[in-house]
DNA sequence: AGTGGGATTTGCGCTAGAGCAAACCACTCC
DNA sequence: GGAGTGGTTTGCTCTAGCGCAAATCCCACT
């Protein structure tokens, strides 16, 4: 525990998307309630399945969420960048984690009881109705994504997870987007329900094309047009080339 | 526009998901601004694209929400039974549906505008927290699905939906456990993201096998226990057959 | 420079399951 | 009865992409 005054001031605050558009009063009433923590690189923040269940938020680093089935095999449910909220979703239902949350490098977040976040919500509606906003939005994103499991091949998929993760924090550089994960390869499998084979041959084809770069696990993406015609087309620069 | 006085009770409502635990002031508040709609079978109530999203419940009957893409691909989000909450996802974001919804039944609903409904949940927070609850849940169902679409095969898939099916609207009869929507082959083929012929093959091997039939266009489940296993077992009845 | 460990690439064989075509079945409407 | 319609079953072919194994690369550390 620390303290919270130097870090979470009530102005970084109102740029998180929960805590949106609240009065002055409200903001300080957050911020007594919130409990900030830092982890390292691949350290867990928590365990698919435990209790008592808190509302996370990040302010710096990257986390990843992923579920894993008893058979070993994993999936990633999201990436979640600064400004973010994560875990919350199980603060309505059972309050146990519904997945892992881990590290991908040195994070500092801070996190709210179920009980005090609910409380904020009942004093201040707008919490309420900006979470709401946030998970339907997520719900629709998964939605998107379920449909892409069962509808594209694997080619299109990970063109749209990399539109997807541009679209989340990419940022603008002199030689493409960046996009400020760190992305291994199987991190990028298991975003888009593939094998690491599939996943490697497939952007290492991309490389070759000159449409992106991997440099330092970032992927730096020098021709977004190009993923995104794959991302709509029907056939992509593995096979066929020609459209018919 | 029909008046609601008869229908839309306040006990009634007290019933409904997104209504539950309300004041009866509160009740009476929600009753007022509720508009209420008949559909027959086959109708769509609404269209993916569609703007100005109303808040939905499914007072009787059966509705089916689902998505198709620009090549025809079609995918089933999720089926609705009486006293569910559906389409509200889009209102907190750019109020468009995101898929759409169509009668599979004749079917009786009630609904109500963003605006109101916002209002109602700044007036009764409790009304925001189902919100939240329910959007929670159907968020936590999309990332299991998700991962079944990416780590399970048809098989596993097609009886983890009617587990589910099961679970949603599982009627207890003398000769087994019905579900009460009326399902076509095609239906599970797009709720597991699957082609109908595989669908068929899977569901008549099971029909042969004494584990379910199908009656008037209705899934009656007989032997849930081998369904369930076959959801959680790596190998099924049409290969292999022993665990080897 | 040497060594060990993680990540990545790539060749190859194999199968789950997509997708087409054709038959079949149950109903309804002339 | 016959034709039409919508759903279902089933045989057959073909391929996307899984998954193993082996090679290679890239570090960090000694």
């Amino acid at each position: 525990m620390m303290t919270l005054g130097t870090t979470l001031t009530r102005r970084t605050l109102a740029s998180l998307e929960l805590f949106r558009g609240l009065l002055p009063a409200a903001q300080q009433d957050v911020v007594a309630s919130a409990r900030a923590q830092r982890f390292i690189r691949n350290a867990r923040i928590f365990n698919q399945g435990d209790s008592n269940a808190r509302a996370h938020v990040l302010l710096d680093g990257s986390v990843r969420i992923s579920q894993s089935g008893s058979d070993g095999a994993q999936i990633v449910m999201r990436l979640i960048a600064p400004g973010e909220m994560f875990g919350t979703v199980a603060l309505f239902t059972d309050h146990r984690y519904p997945a892992d949350a881990e590290a991908m490098t040195d994070t500092f977040e801070v996190s709210w009881s179920g009980a005090d976040l609910l409380k904020l919500m009942q004093r201040h509606p707008q919490v309420a109705t900006n979470a709401l906003k946030i998970v339907g939005k997520r719900l629709q994103e998964a939605q998107d994504r379920m449909r892409e499991l069962s509808t594209q091949r694997v080619e299109q998929r990970v063109a749209h997870a990399i539109v997807r993760l541009i679209r989340q924090t990419g940022r603008e550089t002199e030689d493409g987007i960046a996009i400020m994960f760190p992305l291994r390869r199987k991190d990028i499998a298991d975003i888009c329900g593939t094998t690491l084979y599939s996943a490697s041959r497939i952007l290492t084809a991309w490389e070759k094309a000159g449409w992106l770069v991997t440099r330092d696990q970032r992927l730096i993406v020098r021709k977004p047009s190009e993923i995104r015609r794959i991302g709509e087309d029907l056939r992509g620069l593995r096979r066929g080339k020609g459209i018919a």
